[in-house]
DNA sequence: GCAAAGATTTGCT
DNA sequence: GCAAATCTTTGCC
């Protein structure tokens, strides 16, 4: 399938959101590229959305989020999970979309084998039992529940801050979004955001996140 | 410079 | 149902 039409993506946040879902996120080519089609996302919308990374302005971490709409935005939180955004909007406007699940299509051993790889590492610290309890919890995952929330999009995925700006509308990046087929098919539904209580009203309770209503990937919580 | 908190997930009580 | 794990970024002294 071609690649996700970049200006989709440069109007505003909240239609990319409700664009971005029901389309394929891709990594890598042949037999053995990752592919997922996307059920839940979150908007994050420029300096005045009090949940949004850009609410401090233009930093470091946040800088390809002000760039051209349909770069990877990878940041890192609680000092251990990933989460990958969509940059959205025009140039100079700070605007992402969180990919907060995604429902395996091909290339499911390799997602399984990277959730193993960085689960086992995880529980190194706490021994070789741990361990192996950690790759058998993997193992006994059904395919459907191995993106299924913003972490573990990434973990599947092996996303990491390597991947912050890369273009996810080149064809010849790595990891990339792609169009599908029947998307149409989804009911999209729409709540407020996860996990960000520290945001105050209204941004706290506006329905930024849209989702597949009733999908059984959907993000721990993200079923309402 | 240092203290605090975070767009999460997992394991244990 | 709750707290730990873990480290980068932010905010204040």
């Amino acid at each position: 399938m071609p690649v996700l039409d970049r200006g989709l993506l440069a109007d505003d946040a909240v239609s990319g959101a409700r664009l971005l879902v029901g389309a394929m996120l891709v990594r890598g080519t042949g037999p053995n590229a990752r592919v997922g089609r996307i059920v839940e996302v979150e908007a994050y919308v420029g300096r005045e959305d009090l949940a949004c990374h850009a609410r401090f302005g233009q930093t470091k971490r946040n800088g390809v989020m002000f760039g051209r709409p349909g770069v990877a935005y990878v940041y890192l939180v609680y000092g251990m999970h990933n989460c990958l955004n969509v940059v959205a909007e025009t140039d100079g406007k700070a605007a992402a979309v969180l990919i907060r699940a995604v429902e395996p299509v091909a290339g499911v051993g390799e997602m399984r084998r990277a959730r193993t790889d960085l689960a086992a590492q995880r529980a190194r610290n706490r021994g070789p039992a741990a361990v192996v309890a950690a790759v058998a919890r993997i193992a006994a995952l059904p395919a459907w529940r191995l993106a299924s929330g913003p972490g573990l999009v990434c973990d599947a995925y092996k996303i990491s801050r390597d991947d912050d700006g890369v273009d996810l509308c080149d064809s010849s990046s790595q990891l990339r979004l792609e169009t599908s087929a029947n998307a149409e098919q989804l009911e999209l539904v729409s709540g407020a955001r996860i996990g960000i209580d520290y945001a105050p009203e209204p941004w706290r309770s506006i329905p930024w996140r849209v989702f597949a209503a009733g999908h059984r990937s959907l993000s721990r919580g993200g079923a309402a």
